[in-house]
DNA sequence: TTTTAGATTAAAATGATTCTAAACTATTGA
DNA sequence: TCAATAGTTTAGAATCATTTTAATCTAAAA
């Protein structure tokens, strides 16, 4: 499948039309090596560096979320104002360095298992979710 | 110790006065059985119903984010909109309950020792945070 | 094509949080 | 004890991120 094709389908099982300004998003978005992780702010910037065409915050909104309610992004917050979405959206674990404020990924590996000894009734377990904050030794 | 030396001290190593405004918050806070969970708004709520004076947000504000600084409080944050702060500050785990927006304390000694077996070099783990998601079983 | 349902946009609205500046108060030290 | 001062409270204004609005535009269906 081409990554054209790739995008039209993540947009339409998110039930959007593919656009012109959402497949740019998707390429910036998906097009990628590595994991991804970005804040809104962070993706509007790469939005005016790279692109001729301005894409509205509104659109950019509104596209993210539709991918991290349908599953194609992870978001993972740190507190009140520093929230990211993951392009990774395996299961797996996150450093955040508090000196840089940035999200390194723990691959799930990299954790051993986490039991959890107490359940909720009539509850199910949706996600665990580990974050650990690290910063400089001194 | 008086509950009320208490919060003096609490204020004051957190760098702020004991005022009149800053006392009934701490009573607010910390004169409980129970580990209390709660958003900066249900805080204001309570201040509302249980005190004849009202206290301005930015005090409230100022005093929740002074303690949380200090580490009289813990915060957690869900998401994006969804910010809490624990008056539970002990190292502990968090349940929260997806369908009644609530979190749920997770005894330490209720998951097991979470062992990461990748570390950052150069840098001291300062936290390691669990958060499960739970939803209603249908 | 033509129609229509949905999308884009700039600008306005909203809502949470922070700032401001004037009035107030705890603390210090004479 | 009391004045000086440094920090506090407050309402309201400012800010910032996010969402809504309503007019214009466009993808998709007929």
């Amino acid at each position: 499948m081409s990554k054209s094709t790739e995008y039209i389908e993540k947009l339409r099982n998110s039930g959007l039309r593919p656009t012109r300004q959402r497949i740019k998003i998707c390429e910036l978005l998906f097009n990628r090596e590595n994991t991804f992780h970005f804040s809104i702010s962070d993706l509007t910037k790469i939005i005016e560096h790279t692109c001729n065409e301005k894409i509205s915050l509104a659109t950019v909104y509104n596209t993210v979320h539709a991918f991290n309610k349908k599953g194609y992004l992870k978001e993972i917050t740190i507190n009140e104002n520093q929230s990211y979405f993951d392009t990774n959206i395996t299961n797996h674990h996150h450093f955040f360095d508090e000196d840089k404020k940035e999200l390194i990924d723990i691959r799930h590996d990299d954790v051993e298992q986490i039991k959890i000894k107490k359940n909720m009734p009539g509850k199910k377990i949706k996600s665990v979710e580990v974050l650990v904050r690290v910063a400089s030794d001194n």
